[in-house]
DNA sequence: GCCAACGTTGGC
DNA sequence: GCCAACGTTGGC
């Protein structure tokens, strides 16, 4: 099993909006950058563990846990005209970007936020950290138990 | 809104 | 393949 940092805006899509989706399963979509599209595709499993991070917003930080529930598949954005993600360089024979679908674990009880990871020893060698711009970073087993812990999270996925 | 740190594009 | 110019991300 491995453990993943995923990105996004509350703004456009928050862990209760993962939460609320049926099952609490969503589509991690709009992913327009390789480094994440090639983890995305060729590195995260069924079953792996996604810390749930709000970016750019007021309350900066880890909001919560999931877990990979599907294979990747093509971003069906890339497709859709209308959509602010539509490639016109993909092909359905040829895609370009990737998505999996992630369902609901919990919410931190304890919100953690970016500061505190700053100021944390053993997660200074974090992504987070040293290249702000992932959108999609690995994090290792001690930093993914130090951050469920500080979280109040249980690892009831285990 | 600013700006640093990346990433992407395109001329050569 | 280099690199300048431009675009984007994301914390503050």
């Amino acid at each position: 099993m491995q453990y993943w940092l995923f990105k996004s805006e509350p703004d456009e899509y928050s862990i209760d909006s993962l939460k609320a989706e049926k099952n609490s399963t969503g589509r991690w979509d709009g992913i327009r950058n390789y480094q994440a599209r090639n983890l995305l595709r060729d590195e995260i499993k069924v079953g792996d563990g996604v810390l749930f991070y709000h970016s750019s917003c007021k309350n900066v930080g880890v909001a919560g846990s999931a877990i990979v529930v599907s294979e990747p598949y093509p971003d069906p954005l890339q497709f859709d005209s209308l959509s602010k993600y539509y490639d016109a360089q993909s092909s359905p024979d040829n895609p370009r970007w990737f998505s999996i679908d992630i369902q609901y674990n919990a919410h931190a009880k304890k919100f953690l936020t970016l500061t505190t990871i700053k100021a944390t020893k053993e997660l200074s060698d974090m992504t987070l950290v040293k290249q702000g711009r992932l959108s999609i970073q690995p994090v290792k087993k001690h930093e993914w138990e130090i951050i469920l812990s500080a979280c109040g999270i249980l690892s009831e996925n285990d």
